[in-house]
DNA sequence: CTGTTAGCGCATTCAG
DNA sequence: CTGAATGCGCTAACAG
């Protein structure tokens, strides 16, 4: 293909009748110019239509303004949420004149701390963290920059941005009460990310159980994969021999399950059912019915975890910046008063 | 940030006690290296952990190994069938060692060219292409590598992958004329983006005409756009005021503001209106009910977008790979026979 | 099969 | 305020 005869800096110094230091001062900006030379240096620029090579810069300056984005599972087609952060941060980076690579790889530690020293990227967005994160480790020991969409257990001196899945989950199961749901279950994070000690299951199930002490409910906890069968599965279950159980709280996409196994049983939702959910207000309004949720505003929450990123690396040694995002329950259709199921008393 | 004592291939080539260019060529299989050589060069990179600085790289070989992929709208987050190509554009590029860059920028022909013109990327991955589309024309023009996904008139000389429209729509057509629908709807793309000469959707439009033509229906054409508030007004209006129609086709997600405009008219999927989409499989599952659909396998498209951009560029001046993806349509619960609505005749 | 050398296009030091 | 010179780390001729 094309690699178009590519103008260099020294053509413009040339035809701009400079030396080409003066050409490279004049564009960064990082020694003072005079108005003259510099407008003859941007004429020529104009004329020749000059486009600074960018792995050129990135060799001799050492960094690559670029942002490399790690993207947790194959199967991430999945799971739109996810998706959503990379659309967020793909909008940062483009405002700010960065580069945004996304990566599917493994993700294990070396392969992203490699990505950084092979010169590919200056730093790394997170998604999908745990609370003890190998991949988090190895960039602090490494003093790479990294930003996190997510939690880890130790916070200190990491940048991160994440929804208050612990304030979520308190108020929907308040509602819940308030509607005077007896038995509420809550459909947490999979077994498997529990157990790799996802943050967000864990303050899920930590303020879920002490929400339904508090209010003196009875509390099930569901562990419970964002897949449709998986989660179906799990509420037939739940459903079918929990009948005491008018509600539930989601963390995420397993109200689809819910809803279809809730559909095939004949209980209508919310007459015999009550359904939140913490997920993208976009998501809850497609749904029939729609769905009452804690907006997981995640679009913003990428654009954010960019943009810290970016003003570090900006910026140098600034203290990390922390963001919990914390939203208000929407009431939609999906809940309404608690009514005793066939065979079931509240 | 830790710019990390970088080891180069000089160190290397020391350790070794070769030349520099045999660690290159040791490296690039370019040159024949002896075993031995070879093996010495290969324990010191393991020694020193060297990783090939890229920047260097590409600026001395002139290729990044980097696809550009740009993202059309910046409400992009709700379009979910244009993040699946993302994502698996991004799993066919980490695949083959490549990386994946994300633009969101406005992505004017000059934006994209100049990316490429920049060193940042070899080739580039559009979507949402129109059947006379300056980028494309702008790209072949400056002879730069590319592959679509999506349409373009003159598909001349230039490698796509696309799934076919004209096919999914016939046969959504002609699975409600069989279930005894007489007046059906089609849920175009926005009007926009057919007036822009949107391929997908003059495709669809056409083989609805045809289709409806041959089958004796009467046909009912209805630009919208995929946001639930514009389709919600569209579906209303027609559920409203066209009582005779029964059943609709969606080229999209239209379906969301469907599905919400017959519930609240108190109309009930399937059994007083139909609908078949055309959308990723995993969504017409999550709805309720669930949908009748042609299946647009996204991900894989984007996997195969990126996948024969990367074949051209490593090989050279092949021909042009032309992917139509063809399904069948799948009957899930959103469609059934025909029932007159209230005040309306069949 | 291996070594030497000259750039790739730009940032930046050092003189002026 | 400006110019000349050096090198970033690697690839690819060019010589053996």
């Amino acid at each position: 293909m094309n690699q178009a005869r590519t103008v260099t800096m020294a053509e413009i110094a040339r035809r701009a009748g400079v030396a080409l230091s003066t050409v490279s001062y004049a564009l960064s900006g990082k020694r003072s110019v005079s108005q003259e030379t510099r407008d003859r240096v941007q004429r020529a620029i104009e004329e020749l239509d000059y486009r600074p090579h960018r792995p050129a810069r990135a060799l001799a300056s050492r960094t690559s303004r670029t942002l490399a984005l790690f993207l947790p599972s194959p199967q991430w087609s999945l799971v739109p949420v996810q998706q959503t952060f990379v659309a967020g941060a793909a909008q940062a980076t483009s405002d700010h004149d960065y580069a945004l690579l996304l990566s599917t790889a493994p993700s294990e530690p070396e392969e992203i701390t490699g990505l950084l020293e092979k010169g590919r990227a200056d730093g790394v967005i997170l998604m999908e963290t745990l609370l003890r994160d190998p991949r988090v480790e190895r960039l602090k020991q490494r003093e790479h920059a990294f930003s996190l969409i997510g939690h880890c257990e130790d916070t200190d001196g990491i940048s991160f941005v994440d929804i208050d899945f612990t304030g979520a989950v308190r108020k929907s199961v308040a509602h819940l009460a308030e509607l005077g749901h007896r038995t509420v279950a809550l459909f947490n994070f999979s077994e498997d990310l529990l157990e790799a000690g996802y943050a967000g299951g864990i303050q899920a199930l930590r303020s879920f159980e002490e929400a339904v002490e508090e209010l003196g409910l009875r509390g099930i906890h569901r562990p419970c994969g964002h897949t449709v069968p998986e989660a179906y599965a799990v509420a037939r279950d739940l459903l079918e021999n929990v009948p005491s159980c008018t509600g539930a709280v989601t963390t995420g996409w397993q109200f689809t399950g819910l809803l279809a196994a809730a559909r095939d049983l004949d209980l209508h939702v919310p007459e015999d059912f009550s359904v939140v959910s913490v997920i993208a207000s976009q998501f809850a309004e497609t749904v029939t019915p729609a769905l009452t949720s804690v907006d997981w505003p995640a679009f913003e929450a990428g654009r954010l975890a960019a943009e810290m990123l970016i003003r570090r690396l900006a910026g140098g040694e600034d203290p990390p910046t922390q963001i919990v995002i914390r939203r208000d329950l929407v009431v939609r259709e999906s809940t309404g008063p608690a009514r005793a199921r066939v065979g079931a008393t509240l």
